[in-house]
DNA sequence: GCGATTCGTCTAAACGTTTCGACTGCCTCG
DNA sequence: CGAGGCAGTCGAAACGTTTAGACGAATCGC
């Protein structure tokens, strides 16, 4: 494989020209320049990343925590993963994949031993040893996802307390007074993960605030588990004209699969809104209004936090991404315009 | 950050000793070595990565290429690319993501930097530009899945014209004539993608060869495709009796939604088979025969021929995986025996 | 016309390993 | 008892970069 040495004498000139002529770190002659730069092209030479790594100190390469945990859905972790590689190619950063297994005992080898720059961690749970991992550490870090314990962390994700508040005023604006929460399955809110209880809470508390009546559950995944996640909301709350649906696409799918067996129609019956769904939601039947959840923006933030940790600027701190709210016309105002209460 | 010439001080040895030590490739003193991985210990050691590459010549990084196509079942190929991470951990290998959009890029870059020992690529298409790729860049590389010109490629796949043959006799000796085949969606037949055509080719030909008949047909993944999928099948072979699905988990389960809604019961109006499915079939309803696409097989398997190219006792070549038949009772013998013909 | 400045280039010193060759005792064998 | 071998250790030379410092030549201000 050619290196600088070659390239200096294809050039004629010494390796340190090189250098500064590639990185641009000083004026080099128009002439010479051109010299260089063909050289390179004609040994088709890139600086050896060991050696680079080892004076430069900077490794151009970023750890990407990823665990798959049972129920997380795999698409919508799959669009993430894909999301921090393509953005951190925007920076020339390069993305070495850890994962379940060697969470915390990769993370730690990769970063003592100067393997990377950075770590991004992906699906942290509200208590999640990566975290205190991050702070040992002391590496420029990003989470997506927020723990519970944020203290010297950079975090950043979909504001989801703003994204319920969101759900439910849409579901008041339209009149309804009585409306269903089917959630994730049971054992990621027992797993711990971060997003669903901080959805399910703010979801919760803004209906209080509004005094409208809410019954939540959980819904596993298969078709049993949505079936009966169906039957408890629609049992505790005979007269709910709007459904929120926290849960992955295939959940939500199936569930638009029950109502219409059951003659719900979608809204003239029952209003439904797709809250944090990873993917469009265009192809269900109806398409159902939808708050986004942005895996490319979350990620893009990440990665430039991470940069900035990088140049220094940059302090620890919790940050939100706007929610938005997507009408596709599965929301409509109450049915039967009869006096509550 | 310790280094090497830190645990030298503090064993009070030299540096070479603390290598030798830690390697295994001379024989240390046992109160040496133990002083030595005190040190290590204490110092929270580990060999700076970029040094360790500039003088070793080894990275221990691999590349992979897993680009994402449309029509490619995201939880399947997830499975893929987990595989391949857990498998190269286990010889100590951590691994490089790369994606889609630079593909060839990405992957000239990585490897003409000596970032990576070696490159493993996922979901080759027939004609693919990073087999070229990898021919040029002389790096012991692996490829999941077989393109058209295997010339000087290790590859490695499940042998999905075998796959294919079993389905087909399966049915066969169960006494069914008359078999129906679902595919992947057209636009993954048109891409390139390497498998499915490999497996409706041999099922064809097997078919042929046993003088049954066949209706195939590619199945778009929303569900208005797959209706018309199984419309076609049925239309085209009125007394179809067996059912081979090639296709993604989601189809699989609307392909079963379709024929339950049409009173089909399986298996006593129609044997259905699941070929090459990644994930188990058992949440299916009813669960369904399956030939399994074993990622983890194919991975490990592919992590071994890289192993076995580093160390120099490998030439190119393919090789298959053997498929097997897991019988889950959604197959029984031709329901009315009418003699056809 | 001369010191100061700028530009372009070079020399050489790191960076943290691995590994070859060499050295020192000590043991064994003839 | 001396030659040879071996176990245990060390010194030093790579590996391919980046970058600080030095230096000559051209340019500029006065």
């Amino acid at each position: 494989m050619a290196n600088i040495h070659d390239v200096a004498r294809v050039a004629g000139v010494s390796i340190s020209t090189v250098s500064y002529a590639l990185s641009g770190k000083r004026s080099i002659a128009a002439s010479t320049k051109q010299r260089i730069d063909q050289a390179v092209l004609q040994l088709d030479y890139r600086a050896n990343a060991g050696a680079r790594m080892l004076k430069g100190a900077r490794t151009q390469i970023l750890a990407l925590s990823a665990p798959l945990h049972a129920g997380t859905h795999a698409p919508a972790h799959m669009a993430f993963v894909l999301s921090v590689v393509t953005a951190a190619r925007q920076y020339d950063y390069d993305v070495l994949l850890l994962t379940q297994d060697e969470a915390t005992s990769g993370l730690r080898r990769v970063a003592r031993s100067s393997l990377v720059d950075g770590i991004v961690l992906l699906d942290v749970s509200t208590s999640d040893p990566r975290t205190d991992l991050v702070r040992e550490l002391g590496l420029p870090a990003t989470v997506i996802g927020i723990p519970n314990d944020t203290a010297g962390l950079t975090c950043v994700d979909l504001d989801f307390e703003q994204a319920a508040v969101l759900a439910v005023r849409r579901l008041v604006d339209l009149g309804h007074r009585e409306i269903g929460l089917i959630g994730q399955a049971p054992l990621v809110y027992e797993r711990g993960s971060n997003f669903p209880p901080r959805f399910r809470d703010a979801f919760l508390a803004e209906a209080a605030r509004l005094g409208v009546t809410v019954a939540f559950t959980p819904a596993a995944e298969e078709s049993a588990g949505v079936r009966a996640a169906v039957e408890h909301v629609t049992a505790a709350l005979p007269g709910m004209t709007g459904l929120v649906l926290h849960c992955n696409e295939p959940v939500q799918s199936m569930v638009l699969d029950v109502l219409s067996q059951r003659g719900i129609s979608v809204p003239n019956d029952l209003s439904v809104i797709s809250a944090c769904s990873s993917f469009s939601t265009g192809h269900l039947n109806p398409p159902l209004d939808v708050i986004p959840l942005p895996a490319d923006q979350s990620c893009t933030r990440a990665i430039e936090l991470t940069m900035a940790q990088f140049a220094g600027d940059a302090e620890p701190h919790v940050e939100y991404i706007d929610p938005t709210y997507v009408e596709l016309g599965s929301t409509a105002p109450v049915p039967t315009p009869a006096p509550h209460r």
